[in-house]
DNA sequence: AGCTCATGGCGAG
DNA sequence: TCGCCCTGAGCTG
């Protein structure tokens, strides 16, 4: 259940223990049994996230695509794969390691257009080096949709999920209910230098922590958490708790089949 | 054992 | 806006 910084860590340990070498791979549980033997026992030359989409290039211009989906998982091993247990759509192997992927929406092969294809569908990543948020916002500018909403369309911004939405909304003291055109500039550039950095510490990580310094005591201070997304936030999940800052009670609603979280006190604007 | 919910996204109305 | 796809964990009984 991953936002783009998991999936660039993904990419990272998939690059560790595969890139460069040749690679084994099969479909268990057999819905991808067709593109696994597209791209079986071929050399590894690229591993790339771009937002929340994973690409594994292989020599002759083939890549397998993934993405996670809310349920979708890897897990990762050293030395001979396990037999698998359950349904393990994708399965990749060498002779030091194996990894194993369950229940993602997309697994797919593509060829260099169909990759290139994908990735126009996507806006600008926070984590990768060089990208541009110019476009992204120009749409924000331009749109009457709330900014809570533009930052989960991945057309706009890509990896950017319901957490770091809630919670970059948050730190910039912005209601999720404004609208994308009442955005001004100044703001729209620090929420993005601000995703650039929570979203590059949340890849090294592989968990998403966004409580400042300053505000860590309230944290040590609080009942422990009860859910399990792994990291230290400001309101996402936290409805009905205090206000880490101001003490008001958090809020939740349903925006677009999805929850959102915010302090009205704090994100009045 | 069965229900609900979850860091997501798509397509039909 | 709704229903649907995918899986697993944490409740409730």
């Amino acid at each position: 259940m991953p936002e783009g910084n998991v999936v660039h860590h993904l990419a990272r340990r998939l690059r560790r223990a595969f890139a460069r070498t040749v690679v084994r791979v099969d479909s268990p549980q057999g819905r991808f049994a067709d593109g696994a033997a597209l791209v079986d026992g071929r050399l590894v030359r690229k591993i790339e996230a771009h937002g929340k989409h994973l690409f594994v290039g292989f020599e002759g211009g083939r890549w397998i695509h993934v993405h996670l989906g809310l349920f979708g998982k890897w897990a990762f091993g050293e030395g001979p794969r396990p037999e698998p247990v359950g349904l393990v759509r994708l399965r990749l192997w060498n002779d030091d390691s194996w990894a194993e992927l369950r229940g993602p929406t997309v697994c797919e092969v593509l060829d260099d257009a169909g990759m290139r294809a994908a990735l126009s569908r996507i806006g600008p990543d926070p984590i990768r080096p060089r990208a541009d948020p110019a476009p992204a916002w120009e749409r924000v500018r331009r749109s009457a949709t709330p900014i809570g909403a533009l930052l989960l369309d991945q057309t706009v911004v890509s990896g950017v999920g319901n957490i770091y939405r809630a919670e970059v909304l948050f730190r910039h003291n912005v209601s999720p209910y404004r609208p994308g055109r009442d955005m001004r500039p100044d703001e729209l550039d620090a929420i993005w230098a601000d995703l650039v950095m929570l979203m590059r510490a949340g890849t090294r990580r592989a968990r998403i922590d966004t409580v400042r310094d300053e505000h860590l005591p309230h944290v040590m201070g609080r009942a422990p958490r009860e859910d399990r997304h792994g990291g230290e936030v400001y309101v996402y999940r936290r409805a009905g708790q205090p206000c880490l800052v101001c003490g008001t009670q958090v809020q939740m609603a349903d925006l677009n089949g999805r929850n959102l979280y915010w302090c009205p006190a704090c994100q009045s604007a």
